[in-house]
DNA sequence: AAATACCCTTGAACTAGTTTAAGGGTATTT
DNA sequence: AAATACCCTTAAACTAGTTCAAGGGTATTT
């Protein structure tokens, strides 16, 4: 992988704080560059999840079984994505979520320690990391309460308006286990929705 | 208030970062103290969150009405937490959420603005919030996603065992609420295990 | 080209939790 | 001390979504 294929991850940081060209390159240096064929795991139970995972091409999920055996999917991600057992990863414990390539990827792999021993020196990749983690927990949020007062219906209509691209991309039982229902009863939503339109 | 009253929230600081005691005093110059009655908004829909909000004494919910005027309880707090409409806080927007007192109440307010500035000054201010923040995602995402295994039942039982000092100390509505339920569930819950044991 | 595995669909029986309604207890206000 | 407001409980009717079961379509493997 050459250099400038990080310009990707460098333009997303550049959203949020600015970085010296030599700051820049320490954080190449401990950027690993990984190829994933689909339905391979990155991460899974039992393992501690080594890395965050910055997603250059492809498409994944994380999900987890509950005690019948039943998946729960509880994130799908794809390019410019972030994706791991993130409860895992930060606190360096074993997984329970499962991370499952859904098509052939391209990730950009750093390690816990790696990242933590730069967040120390670089004082902008750190305000980086906090700036998105606070973004990203606000509108996780966001999506859980506003999903609470909503039906099986009204999710999915938004899921696909607010992701027009996945919608065909990713299998309809992993939307399903993702937007909380049944495969059978999404496939039943879908065929009255197109009924009416 | 004393200054020596800060010593709390500077503990709860200490257990992830050190700080110097210039750097502590420049905390305590952003620091508002306020008095809160029981049954008053510190934050409500249409205003923007102005602080965060760490709690000295006292509890707290926050809570949205959906489009049926019915209470989704989101958060529930008590000493030494945050609380916040954390959305609006970080996207500076108007909320969306009412935060009520349950009980009267002592918080320390921080403006968004002072502690952005902190930040860029403090490294270890930026890694503090950065921190607490990833852990707070992490958990809450557990949370979240052990609850979507678990039936009505097995909620409130893992709430009671997690919080036990809430359950007396919270009303019943408003713990159904947060639980995902309706206070009417929640009882015939409770005279059920109350009969089992 | 056949065989296998995976995925989506449809129908019918079922269930966890909601809604509506009514009554009683206990703080808080007048 | 009475009145009001709030909270919890119980029961009965109801419903959104699940589970079970069976059939057909489409990739992927052999």
């Amino acid at each position: 992988m050459k250099l400038e294929e990080y310009s990707k991850l460098i333009e997303n940081i550049s959203r949020y704080v600015e970085l010296t060209h030599e700051e820049e390159e320490q954080i190449f240096g401990i950027i690993k560059t990984t190829r994933v064929r689909k339905r391979q795991f990155i991460d899974q139970p039992g393992f501690i999840s080594g890395y965050r995972n910055y997603i250059y091409q492809g498409a994944f999920r994380s999900f987890f079984l509950d005690r019948e055996g039943k998946e729960h999917t509880v994130q799908i991600a794809i390019e410019d994505w972030f994706v791991s057992d993130f409860y895992s990863y930060i606190t360096q414990t074993p997984a329970t979520l499962f991370v499952e390539a859904l098509e052939d990827a391209v990730i950009f792999q750093m390690t816990y320690r790696d990242i933590e021993g730069l967040c120390k020196k670089i004082h902008n990749l750190s305000e980086y990391f906090r700036i998105t983690t606070e973004r990203a927990f606000a509108y996780s949020r966001k999506r859980a309460l506003s999903n609470l007062s909503k039906d099986a219906e009204q999710r999915y209509v938004e899921f696909t308006e607010r992701y027009p691209g996945m919608a065909n991309r990713i299998p309809q039982k992993v939307i399903a286990s993702y937007l909380g229902m049944s495969p059978e009863f999404l496939s039943r939503i879908r065929s009255q929705l197109s009924r009416h339109n």
